[in-house]
RNA sequence: GGCGCGUUCGUCUAGUGGCUUAGGACGCCGCCCUCUCAAGGCGGAGAUCACGGGUUCAAAUCCCGUACGCGCUACCA
């Protein structure tokens, strides 16, 4: 099914952050782009003035890159929008609108937002089935119309849905979905403001960007009678279209903001890999028929196919990312895992010692299999970077032993012998020492463990010693003996 | 209310009429490995396939109905 002139677009409106849902949309497009040799362009839909935030646009962009996703055509990080912002193609909409006027579509609306609202409140009253404009205007003649629009009285412009029509149109995900006309409503294609509303800009533009596959969330497959009745209207012949399942909240609602994080910013601010969040996104709501959990972006691009996207929503469920993420971090390549330990390095309290790269990579290697975030490569073991200063009560009572100063001395006294010392050597000594002393090796490892670390947890612990070097092994056990000793 | 879409373990899902005593993954529990914690390996609990009718020798899979959930129902997108 490979179309070598397919054309898509992920078109956003401009909220100040992408959220993940529209993450997963864009990933989508991306995917059944590259999948198809074919061509994503990002189009920004800002065409309501009353929602405008300022710089929307770059955070949009920022996101978008940040997570992998390049597109082929659209506006650039430096603001050179093109023609693909819509607030910037106002006057194409309109001259597309006043056609659709000539040629009788569609009709120009006087009617006050009052009087709209006092007939939807009697059409609720009456109970009838669904609240629709009466095409009151419709039955104006010319030369009222042109009066009114001399008079510069404020309109909309209406496309006139004709009644008792059968509207179907095939989605790739849903087959043929069908509505009656009966219950399209004559629906708003210019604003009094002049801006266009999503319906008119939306339609214009997929067709004069020659957009194949119109691929979107689900909660437009409802307006997608009022898009097909438009590109008839034009004459146009519509693209396809896939409306996609909704990212839900744990409760099964659409994924919003009060139940959780929806920002792609706030996930790459809490230390998740983009390759985690990419991954587990693409996971929600399509997989490849196999068993196959972790993927890279290039290997989702591979095996992405429309025809297997589900059709029920997907609760993003947390956990599973944050193992993906552990899973991504373990498989990270050292130079970017030593990048992203040194920006944390920067932002944490140790932003002013010095620590080499081969020691830091030592660590990482040494907790790798230990850690989900990059964030923890510090907070679990805060003891590479600077002596405990308290050491866990729980592992005191159980493993400091009357004994167990003695044996740490001795421990130190053997470990200052060695010319710096191998991991290897380190096990040796300990190994002789225990064996010297009839214990089993356990009874030095933890009590050592607790001295160097603080903690009862870690790497193995020759892989610590090691790492901490002879010399701040041996100060931290006589900081040990002196601290727990009037513990 | 109307219209539309959906419904397989807690969650993400496999399944397109017989291979299914419904498979995998996350999470949970246990065992192994082991100096701890992880990772890894092995195993376990967990789904009357929303419910009720059909069709068929045979249905999670096809049809109809019901329920529930969600989306839309704006001069928002």
């Amino acid at each position: 099914m490979i179309n070598e002139t397919v054309r898509v677009r992920f078109a956003p409106s401009p909220t100040g952050y992408l959220h993940v849902g529209g993450l997963r949309t864009a990933l989508y497009n991306y995917l059944f782009a590259k999948s198809n040799k074919g061509t994503l362009v990002l189009r920004i839909e800002d065409t309501d003035r009353a929602r405008f935030v300022e710089g929307a646009v770059e955070k949009l962009i920022e996101a978008l890159r940040w997570a992998g996703l390049e597109y082929d055509e659209g506006p650039d990080k430096d603001g050179n929008y093109g023609p693909y912002v819509q607030s910037q193609r106002l006057q194409i909409y309109k001259n597309h609108a006043e056609e659709l006027i000539k040629s009788g579509k569609a009709y120009y609306c006087f009617c006050t937002s009052q009087r709209l609202e006092a007939l939807r409140e009697e059409q609720q009253k009456l109970k009838l089935p669904q609240a629709k404009y009466d095409k009151h205007c419709l039955s104006l003649t010319s030369d009222e119309v042109s009066e009114k629009l001399s008079e510069n009285t404020s309109h909309t412009i209406r496309l006139n849905v004709i009644g008792g029509q059968k509207i179907s149109f095939t989605d790739v995900i849903r087959e043929i979905v069908e509505f009656e006309s009966d219950n399209v409503d004559d629906q708003i294609l210019i604003k009094s403001d002049g801006n266009p509303t999503y319906h008119l800009a939306n339609v214009v533009d997929d067709h004069l960007m020659k957009i194949t596959h119109v691929i979107r969330g689900e909660e437009w497959l409802s307006s997608t009678p009022k898009h097909v009745l438009l590109y008839d209207a034009f004459g146009w012949e519509p693209p396809v279209f896939a409306h996609l399942p909704l990212l839900l909240n744990p409760d099964r609602s659409k994924l919003s903001k009060r139940q959780g994080d929806v920002a792609v910013e706030d996930y790459r601010d809490k230390g998740y890999l983009k390759e985690a969040l990419i991954n587990f996104v693409a996971l929600l709501g399509w997989n490849a028929g196999d068993d196959r959990e972790f993927y890279y972006l290039d290997e989702l691009a591979e095996n992405f196919s429309l025809n297997r996207v589900n059709k029920s929503g997907a609760v993003f469920d947390i956990q599973k990312l944050n193992w993906l993420n552990a899973e991504h971090l373990r498989k990270l390549p050292d130079d970017r895992l030593l990048q992203m330990l040194k920006t944390e390095i920067s932002f944490s309290q140790y932003k002013d010692k010095k620590f080499s790269d081969e020691y830091l990579l030592l660590i990482t290697a040494a907790m790798k299999e230990r850690v989900s975030f990059v964030k923890e490569f510090i907070s679990s073991c805060s003891y590479f970077y600077e002596a405990p200063s308290e050491y866990e009560q729980k592992s005191v009572e159980k493993n400091w032993k009357p004994e167990t100063p003695a044996h740490l001395i001795r421990l130190s006294e053997e470990f200052d012998r060695l010319d710096i010392p191998s991991k290897e050597d380190y096990e040796s000594v300990l190994t002789k020492v225990a064996e010297e002393l009839g214990i089993g090796k356990g009874n030095l490892i933890h009590p050592l463990r607790l001295a160097v670390s603080g903690q009862s947890t870690g790497p193995g612990m020759f892989d610590l010693l090691y790492i901490l070097g002879k010399n701040e092994v041996i100060k931290r056990i006589n900081t040990a003996l002196e601290k727990i000793s009037t513990q």
